[in-house]
DNA sequence: AATTACAGAGAACAGTTGTTAACTGGATGA
DNA sequence: TCATCCAGTTAACAACTGTTCTCTGTAATT
């Protein structure tokens, strides 16, 4: 059993990473079920065959982006949800870190925002799992917090969604708005805090 | 100015209609951006340049369906938020309009969900401009309540952009669910009730 | 009845696509 | 040192793409 690393495998790696890269850059404008095999070995620089040393296929390739683009997103998802609790403070700051998360990386939440309802199938189920795995850990977050005593498991994940569902749709707003003026970030801020504020509110009187 | 039909512009009617409809069913296993020319004219049994008599390309055939498409939402969007007041009745009677509807117009449901975030910049702005519009009538119906006494035009844009994000965040679950067990489909009924009843506690509490 | 307008057909174009097969050369392991 | 492995190359394939130009037949207009 060899764990070293080998010149090999890190070339391998890095031709990869590479595909992956040119991949995701390439899809900014357009869709993952328009994109082609030889258009991202193009734009690496390396022959359209050596693409299926990596990838089966554009699909596949598709799938091994959500991986790396919820990567991402995944530590974004806690540190936003577990300060969304309640206080007004602690909301906007909320927003303001997924208005940062979308400007340090624009192609991956343009990516799941794209192919989560996009033509590839195994992918949308990719992403579909994934954002099912965060509800879930959304859900035991909310679990340890005192406003949650009396609320069902279900009632929790049912309030989980809601909020992934809403950072998906705020960050969202915020890429439309990347090359837009500030102002408009600034009415994106206000919409989406007032929105979560709301949701909170109700999540308060839920048990009244 | 002759506003009579006349037999030629009636065929031209029905081929562009055919090429819509056909387009519309390609749709469903890929996104508009893969969407060709010839395939569209291919199902429908027409050269691939009579495709150029009614459209200067699939990206102005994809704006042209979202015409189409929200024209069936527009129906459902009214019926649905103002049924979604406040009584559990009458949320409950909301979510089950928009089941019925994904059941009806499938297609133009996947489509809008599809295209809303995807590669075609005129189509992703044709929804966002549509879907503003709704949000500005539903703004005014809540108006109209009298539970929105004391609320900014502002605060209410900002809950018809919740509502309208809601309802088709609750559309793409049925359409998942569409070939799929009666029980999941009611599983998302409850889902979306509890949420759409979580957003209506909040309102409610909104000026406290 | 003669003329015009125009939806659609047909053929051809240069360029693209995914996939197969056989090959090369340098890292790997015995 | 030598045999093996394997990431990446090269060449070729049939099929497909969007777009242009020319033509046809018939509805609409005069």
């Amino acid at each position: 059993m060899s764990h070293t690393v080998g010149i090999r495998q890190v070339q391998k790696q890095k031709t990869r990473q590479a595909l992956l890269d040119a991949a995701l850059a390439l899809l900014e404008e357009q869709s993952l079920s328009s994109l082609g095999l030889r258009e991202v070995t193009r734009a690496v620089g390396v022959a359209p065959t050596a693409f299926y040393r990596h990838f089966r296929s554009t699909a596949d390739l598709g799938v091994a982006l959500v991986e790396e683009a919820l990567g991402s997103l995944h530590r974004m998802v806690r540190s936003t949800v577990t300060a969304a609790d309640s206080s007004d403070e602690r909301i906007h700051r909320a927003v303001e870190l997924i208005a940062r998360h979308v400007d340090a990386y624009p192609a991956h939440v343009r990516f799941i925002a794209r192919e989560r309802h996009g033509g590839v199938q195994s992918v949308r189920e990719a992403i579909r799992g994934q954002l099912g795995r965060f509800a879930e850990e959304v859900r035991d977050e909310l679990a340890q917090d005192p406003e949650a005593r009396g609320w069902s498991e279900d009632d929790l994940l049912m309030l989980s969604h809601l909020y992934v569902d809403q950072m998906l749709a705020t960050s969202s707003l915020f890429l439309e708005a990347l090359d837009g003026p500030e102002s408009e970030r600034e009415r994106i801020t206000r919409l989406a805090t007032r929105q979560m504020r709301l949701i909170s509110i109700g999540r308060r009187h839920w048990l009244d």
